[in-house]
RNA sequence: GGGCGCGUAGCUCAGCGGUAGAGCACUCGCUUCACACGCGAGUGGUCACAGGUUCAAUCCCUGUCGCGCCCA
């Protein structure tokens, strides 16, 4: 389930991210043979398209009123048609591989069909309802907007204590405390604690309100804080929401006194001069102004009247419409609501009985406290572009709420018994309201079609926390609702996308990545590699250039590592199977391949892409190329008894690895496959995903490649801390090793000798040489003779120091041993754990202490 | 003010009861016949702080400090 991107949009790094996430999901279960659907779409973002659209109209030099509403809605399917298409050709770029002929638009005529059915049903159940009651009024776009669509803004602001005279002539006044004094002309009365004794004795009385003459109640109510401001508030309960509930229960009158453009509008007030108080032409004069402008207006006329008592600096929260970036104006107005709470109660118990996880589960909490004191949903926007309510108002204001105008005239004929004329509601839908049906309606409801019967409900959806609310429980709420089911098992929520510096990426600060700018630079897999890599639970993804090149060189590495394959002609031979292989090499490499493919699975069923990439990055770097490619060379080099085996392996080693790095990786993927024979270009994708598999012998050869690669390493180590030149080679000789030990470097010569610049491998035969370097191995000593290259004292301090780390590490243990607290408490492999510890290391001092008395 | 999350190597992050790991960066060495977008070897950590539980704590509990986000 795609969440789907607005029309409007252009590609940014939260979609790499989530498109990313999502499309490697949905990789690796179709190559499971999951039969999963991608459904892509837009919504049509009716706020945003309204106002790309406007822009245009702009510079012809109209506006949508000159042109009309019917016009209007040409001009903006004219523009999806040419510019809405944008955002899907870029999710292509990114690799999603979306069920593209699925591909839906929140506007369609189904899911147009799928909204009117929605919202008649919810009407005639009595869960969608019209009601006159505050809304957050965006002043710009001139519509209302969701509660989730405002957000608070920080504004350095005053606070202003006014007096209001009493009206009773003795003079007393009371001050109250305001950061919005144009509001005053629309107070309906002044509200004080009742608990505090202060005003105790002028609850009741009536105060004459300057600048309108109209006399206020004082009234009692706890919503007024005695700490706060003078302890004594304005109550304008059409210009506030906590006013309005103050308003509500002490039943006030709720003049609104700003219009939909925040304009003062005088025509729900009265004004009455009153000498000193008031003075109907000053306010008269404000009619038609800014609400700005008014503020500044009235603080003067307070403080000419002698009424302005204080002014307080203060920072202010001011709520701001998300889009607009305007401060909303609380406004008084008829408005289409939807009932969440109740639709909120099943999806809540959903979520509450696991039938939807949410991953990370603390996300649920955030989901519960939204859900659980969710406000009515405000669907009806002021909007042209939309899906227009249907509903019908006869003359009389009588509503009729139908799927088609044939069906609502019918019903008014019914109603008032004759042709009555009646007239659509201007208004249109919330964008989300349709949104929330994208889990159905893109899958044919409200027929009963064969899509429907089989994706619903869905697997998993993906997105960003920051959906939570807009989408997740929307969609929640309706599908529990028109299907009866959950939408979704699981909802993955996954960060934000921030610069390298965790900053949130914004054009203002300029720290902005263009996806498809890296994917110019580095290309697609890089970009998904890198989002993979750094996608954790519940945690940001910091990305930056950086990493992203940094990944390109991963991708690189398997390029090179196919190529190098390639080169010594190892081609797929579909008759091999890891049974077959009977060299430690190759079944060592087996089981290491097997084990990526346990660690793979098990990170993306657990939604870890942090330890899928990590899983891809260690095994094909550093188990395959470093190690596997590097131990193969002999055979690869020379034709030997061992070349088939190793290239049969190598070959069906690299196809396990193009499949299980196909879900994050699936260009350069698809391209070797393509190139190596595998199978068909793009055929990967329906490749079976690998499960891990038996390995026969595969202890016994882990044990013989561990050790190799333990001496190479070792050897190495040595060498380049005596600052031996790779150029000089030197001999290997093994002191006090078993047959077994010389067995296995001895069918390692060669590799030996390449890897860890040995002259000559074999047991140290006679006297110990004088200039050697020695390391201790299992039973055996490594002895390096480096003839006048060898610094004694920088030997004896190497080896020393390596003393001292076994001492150490000796004695913590032989102390942990020696505490029966540990040893009778501990469970018994720990106990058994350390005593092997305590001897391996006490061996190891043996002989280091032999190898340190040698150069003594 | 309420809630959630986070403080682990210079940076980004894993680990989450048994003596610390990765990638990047850094240092040193390398034209080693796939790859310098490379190869090899290293340096680097009282796991924010203080208590507690435990045979044992980076990991669990409590508190403190710092940072971030959401809600009011």
């Amino acid at each position: 389930m795609i969440p789907p991107p607005n029309v409007t949009g252009t590609l940014h790094v939260g979609h790499a991210l989530t498109m990313t996430i999502q499309d490697s999901l949905i990789r690796y279960r179709r190559m499971q043979g999951r039969d999963a659907l991608w459904q892509p779409g837009t919504d049509h973002a009716g706020i945003a398209t309204q106002m790309v659209v406007e822009r245009l109209l702009a510079t012809e030099k109209t506006t949508r009123q000159e042109v009309g509403r019917d016009e209007f809605l040409k001009r903006v399917w004219d523009w999806k048609a040419q510019s809405g298409g944008a955002i899907t050709d870029q999710l292509r770029r990114l690799g999603a591989s979306l069920d593209w002929p699925r591909e839906r638009f929140t506007m369609d005529e189904g899911l147009s069909v799928a909204v009117r059915e929605v919202f008649v049903t919810l009407y005639k159940q009595g869960l969608i309802y019209r009601d006159r009651r505050l809304v957050n009024w965006d002043p710009k776009f001139q519509s209302a907007i969701s509660d989730l669509e405002v957000e608070t803004r920080e504004l350095n602001g005053f606070i202003w204590h006014l007096r209001y005279p009493l009206a009773d002539g003795s003079g007393r006044s009371i001050v109250v405390a305001t950061t919005r004094p144009e509001t005053m002309l629309g107070d309906t009365a002044v509200a004080v604690n009742p608990a505090d004794e202060r005003f105790s004795d002028i609850v009741g009385q009536e105060v004459i309100l300057p600048l309108t003459g109209r006399r206020i109640k004082i009234v009692a109510d706890e919503y007024s804080d005695p700490e706060k401001g003078t302890g004594a508030v304005k109550i304008t309960p059409a210009h506030d929401f906590n006013d309005f509930e103050v308003g509500r229960r002490h039943s006030l009158a709720m003049p609104s006194i700003l219009d939909r453009e925040a304009r003062i509008t005088l025509a729900e007030i009265e004004l009455h001069a009153v000498p000193g108080l008031a003075d109907p032409a000053f306010t008269r004069a404000l009619e038609g102004l800014d609400r700005f402008e008014a503020r500044k207006r009235i603080i003067a006329e307070m403080e000419r009247l002698e009424l302005l008592v204080d002014t307080v600096k203060h920072t202010n929260q001011v709520p701001h419409g998300d889009r607009s970036g305007v401060p909303i104006e609380p406004l008084l107005t008829v408005q289409w609501y939807c009932n969440a709470a109740e639709l909120a109660k099943p999806a809540i118990a959903a979520v509450e009985s696991g039938r939807t996880k949410f991953v990370p589960q603390q996300w649920e909490n955030t989901f519960f406290a939204w859900m659980r004191d969710i406000q009515p949903w405000c669907i009806s926007r002021q909007l042209w572009w939309g899906h227009r309510i249907p509903a019908w108002y006869g003359p009389d204001g009588h509503v009729f709420v139908e799927q088609t105008e044939e069906a609502a005239i019918a019903e008014a004929r019914a109603h008032y018994g004759d042709d009555t004329p009646i007239t659509r509601d201007e208004d249109v839908l919330d964008t989300w309201f349709s949104s929330a049906l994208w889990p159905f309606s893109t899958l044919g409801w409200p027929e009963q079609t064969p899509e429907l019967a089989k994706y619903y409900p869905g697997d998993v959806l993906v997105t960003g926390f920051d959906i939570i609310f807009f989408w997740v429980a929307r969609m929640m709420m309706m599908g529990l609702h028109f299907m009866g089911d959950v939408p979704f098992k699981t909802v993955y929520i996954h960060g934000l996308v921030r610069d390298e510096k965790g900053q949130k990426m914004s054009k203002s600060k300029g720290n902005v990545i263009d996806p498809l700018a890296m994917i110019d630079q580095f290309g697609t897999d890089a970009l998904r590699m890198a989002i993979t890599r750094l996608t954790g639970p519940g945690r940001d993804v910091k990305l930056g250039s950086a990493i992203v090149e940094t990944n390109r060189s991963f991708i690189t590495k398997l390029w090179n590592a196919a190529r190098f394959c390639e080169m010594n002609n190892i081609t797929p031979d579909p008759t091999f199977t890891p049974e077959q292989a009977t060299l430690p090499l190759t079944r060592w490499i087996l089981a290491q391949a097997s084990d990526a493919i346990g660690e793979a699975t098990t990170a993306l069923d657990a939604y870890r892409f942090d330890e899928y990439g990590a899983t891809l990055y260690r095994f094909v770097w550093n188990v395959f190329c470093d190690w596997f490619l590097e131990l193969a060379k002999p055979a690869l080099a020379a034709e030997g008894p061992d070349t088939l085996e190793v290239k049969r392996t190598a070959a069906h080693v690299l196809g396990l690895i193009l499949r299980i790095m196909h879900p994050a990786v699936p260009y350069v993927t698809e391209d070797l496959l393509a190139e190596f024979g595998f199978g068909e270009k793009c055929s990967l994708i329906t490749t079976p995903w690998p499960v891990a598999f038996e390995v026969p012998g595969a202890a016994a050869a882990r044990a013989e490649i561990d050790w190799l690669v333990k001496l190479i390493g070792d050897v190495r180590g040595v060498r380049s801390e005596m600052n031996v030149a790779p150029s000089v080679k030197a001999p290997v000789l093994l002191r006090d090793a078993n047959p077994e030990s010389l067995a296995r470097g001895q069918r390692w010569i060669e590799a030996i000798s390449r890897m860890a610049r040995a002259s000559e491998f074999g047991p140290l035969v006679g006297e110990m040489p004088k200039a050697a370097a020695q390391l201790v191995l299992d039973e055996a000593t490594i002895v390096i003779p480096l003839g006048g290259l060898i610094d004694f004292a920088a030997e004896h301090a190497r080896l020393s120091k390596q003393r001292a780390q076994v001492e150490k590490d000796a004695d913590v243990t032989a102390k942990k041993l020696g505490n029966a607290d540990f040893v009778a408490r501990a469970k018994p492999e720990v106990v058994e754990e350390n005593r092997e510890r305590l001897a391996t290391a006490h061996a190891e001092l043996a002989r280091l202490d032999a190898a340190l008395a040698r150069i003594a």
